[in-house]
DNA sequence: TGTACATCAGTGAACGCGCGTTCACTGATGTAC
DNA sequence: TGTACATCAGTGAACGCGCGTTCACTGATGTAC
């Protein structure tokens, strides 16, 4: 039982995971349901018995993909005490902007508009979990809260930006940069740097 | 003539910018042409002899919208070395967002994803004039111009977020008002003020 | 001023396609004995 | 081990609706004489 249990739920986590990758891609609304299960190499038909419908599909992706980056910001205090920790943490957050293939932008900024007016239960959940990552980067990076969400908005803002101005690379990347050393820059308090290696 | 010419662009002009707004409210793909022209008081038949599809009201829509947030941008140079004017104009700008009646909020937060993923000629105008507002941002700002790319990218940021907290008003005025005075904290050459009178 | 005609903004029925959803069916895997 | 049956993941044809697009038509405004 636990094999049959394991396969079908195997089958449901990668057409959320595809999903995922493909709202990111093209936009909720411009990809469908037939496309993401070729995609997963199975018939359209079969859907059905994962999901009541595409929306229950787009809240769950939407989350997952959400939870990828919330993940990111684990032990913020720690990195917001720690200029090499903090500009590892920026660097790799931006890095995914430039080499989409491997490394997913921010979801927040790519997904964020598409999610946001979709009527109904989609809200109860994405932006619940979109609240709670605020929250939760607000609460720990204690003093630093304004800091902290500060640099949540320029992230997001630049991964948007740079996703906006596409094909032009240079622009892109200077974006994403001048985030990234302006966030370092202007740091409330930059405590001692936990250097351990050259 | 003049009459005629000027009663035909008044009705095309009606329809951007209602098309701007709805886009704006609900998303691009979710707008039909059907609901613009009825909005306009007019039936969806007569659309075709403004526009020759809607991907081409898509593009003139969100052109506008992006202008007029361009507008705002006038002046940088001054508003960055003015202290008031600076506070004035982040205030200004992250204003709609909370009082969505009269004042849009920044239609390359909300737009800009939904936008970006379209193929085609959309890209050719409305990313172009993306590209051209950053730069004329970063060129107007000179020895700011971290601080000015950062303040966009804030910006943009701030306005996705608020608008994907949604109904949680009071998150999305801490994001919002936490941003404005961060930017102000952290600019990197607050010259004098230029107070004017009480 | 009045009549006939041309132009033109706007109408609304109809078409076709994409896409979300349904459903009867199939082939493979697992179970009973 | 072999046979009969049940379960279940997946198939693919079909349906219906929304929406972008087309087109023949209409009623009003403007022009000629």
């Amino acid at each position: 039982m636990s094999t049959v249990v394991s396969r079908k739920d195997e089958t449901r986590h990668r057409i959320v995971e595809t999903a995922a990758r493909l709202f990111m891609e093209k936009g909720v609304d411009r990809v469908g349901v037939d496309e993401i299960m070729r995609e997963c190499g199975l018939t359209h038909g079969g859907f059905y018995a994962y999901f009541p419908s595409k929306e229950a599909l787009i809240s769950d992706a939407c989350v997952q993909a959400l939870g990828e980056t919330a993940h990111q910001w684990e032990g913020l205090a720690r990195k917001l005490g720690d200029d090499k920790a903090w500009a590892k943490f920026l660097d790799t957050y931006l890095a995914g902007d430039l080499t989409s293939e491997n490394n997913p932008a921010c979801p927040a900024a790519i997904l964020g508009a598409d999610v946001a007016r979709r009527p109904g239960k989609i809200q109860d959940s994405y932006l619940g979990h979109v609240r709670s990552l605020i929250d939760k980067i607000a609460e720990e990076a204690g003093s630093d809260r304004g800091h902290a969400i500060l640099s949540f908005a320029a992230l997001v803002g630049a991964t948007s930006l740079a996703a906006q101005v596409g094909q032009d690379k240079a622009l892109a990347k200077e974006i994403l940069d001048t985030t990234r050393e302006e966030l370092m820059k202007c740091r409330p308090t930059p405590r001692q740097s936990g250097k351990k290696s050259a």
